[in-house]
DNA sequence: TCTTGACCCTCCTCTTAGAGGAGACGTTTG
DNA sequence: CAAACGTCTCCTCTAAGAGGAGGGTCAAGA
């Protein structure tokens, strides 16, 4: 029989662990002294705290610990458990990368940078046209015009809140005239198509996101810092871009203020 | 101006959060409502709270950014994360290798199975004998004897608590007759060298241990199963391996509850 | 104008696997 | 017999919020 500090050594664990252990009933000790309350530890707990150890060092949790030491199915929890870790191994790598890749970013680069997200972006009902413009000044021209012809035929259709509105280039190069593209805003139900504008579903997509503070003639810059940010962190571009107006023109004077997010949809 | 409830779902994050971001002083909202309260957000926020995303998605803790917003250096921050990621990765692997080795033995062996643990052994004194015994019977013939030789010249000495004591293989192979060991036994200090019995103090090593539990008979398994676990969870061998006897002959009449400890000496 | 449901507030507890420490009692050794 | 440890229980703390209670606000429909 040992008391603690001396199984402790043992075993090469802390007193507090096995304190731990015993207060939760993974590793109770051979006896306790009845007048000191002093714990006694045979080496038979030794052989327990042994495989105790084995499986943390494994990375299992106590309580799958717990669930072995009760009678669960050994491989059954250790295969979860690999799972988890391999989960684990994948999403440490890809944080890897994204420091690396903002790292890679000289200093100068570096202070003025972009960043970038990956979120999800829920499925949402929209209403959408496509429209070819003669250059970028005619965009919010053109886009009003969409919006009171919607509201004509669909007196009592809302935006969505918050307010989502996009556009998506159809071009398959860059064009800095005759541009094809296709305005999308987000509503809260379906309405009646009017006017080469029809409703429809979108589904929910993983983007990667960048936002750029600004007029829009320095968007074609974040445009490539997220190509290049997609590429390098090994991720494929699965749709086209959606670039989403959040400050503008129409609730702020000042273009420097404006607020874009490029949307891109992305898979592993 | 947004209310709480809708600008987290413009940045794509919980209420919860944004609570918890307020509290600690990382994202304060741009005002808030004498007299009711309510938060208030503007995109400036966004921006910003895009900003800590981007970094929590890289795996920095809420503090490192918090740093970061209060002006540390980046570049330091990161590469600081960045070699507490290689870490994680690696250790994971190491998990990784560890559940599969168990998962690879076969149901019938797997029950029986022995576990494996790294600890280090803090470096010790210990007085050294080496021998040759012409089988195994002869151990625990002769070892008595160097405990009786120790005593004689060194009055006063006393065992390491908890006790330490084990033998090395000496011969290059496995053998059965003329047996080359050395004997060890931990003390709490130096004494005078005696008959071919010496100190010293053996400096601290890791060490992949296995448990034994029985008659020494079986004690070739073990070691088998020491073996491979080492060289299939990719650690090299670093010194010959220790036989530790927790339990045995001189505490224990029942063979089958003798319990020894095979340390094998690793290194990555 | 009232009500209803959605929204927002603060405050509290809970999560892992122990670590650290306080205050009290037990054991050993000079 | 006192000092120096060893051990006990009980308390708080960790990271990054999640979940919920209890209570105040807001906007739309009746």
């Amino acid at each position: 029989m040992f008391y603690i500090g001396s199984f402790s050594k043992m075993g090469k664990t802390t007193v507090k662990t096995l304190h731990y252990y015993d207060r939760i009933g993974l590793l109770r000790p051979e006896a306790v002294d009845r007048s000191t309350g002093y714990r006694l530890y045979t080496t038979r707990q030794l052989v327990e705290l042994h495989r105790i150890q084995s499986l943390r060092q494994a990375g299992l949790s106590i309580e799958e610990i717990t669930e072995i030491a009760q009678g669960a199915d050994v491989r059954l929890v250790l295969e979860h458990r690999r799972e988890e870790i391999d989960r684990e191994l994948r999403e440490r790598e890809d944080q890897r990368a994204r420091i690396s890749f903002i790292l890679s970013k000289e200093k100068k680069e570096f202070f003025m940078s972009y960043q970038t997200t990956i979120k999800e972006i829920p499925s949402c009902i929209v209403y959408t046209k496509q429209l070819t413009v003669p250059d970028y000044n005619a965009y919010f021209e053109v886009i009003p015009a969409i919006g009171r012809a919607v509201k004509a035929a669909n007196p009592t259709l809302t935006c969505a809140i918050p307010e989502y509105c996009f556009i998506s280039y159809l071009d398959e190069e860059y064009k800095e005239k005759d541009i094809n593209f296709e305005y999308n805003e987000a509503v809260t139900e379906f309405g009646v198509d009017v006017d080469g504008i029809y409703f429809r579903e979108i589904p929910a997509v993983t983007v990667a996101s960048v936002m750029h503070r600004g007029s829009y003639v320095d968007l074609p810059q974040a445009y490539a810092f997220a190509m290049d940010w997609v590429e390098k962190n090994g991720y494929r571009i699965a749709d086209t871009a959606r670039e989403s107006y959040i400050d503008g023109v129409w609730n702020c004077t000042d273009e420097a203020n404006w607020l874009t997010e490029i949307q891109i949809p992305i898979e592993k």
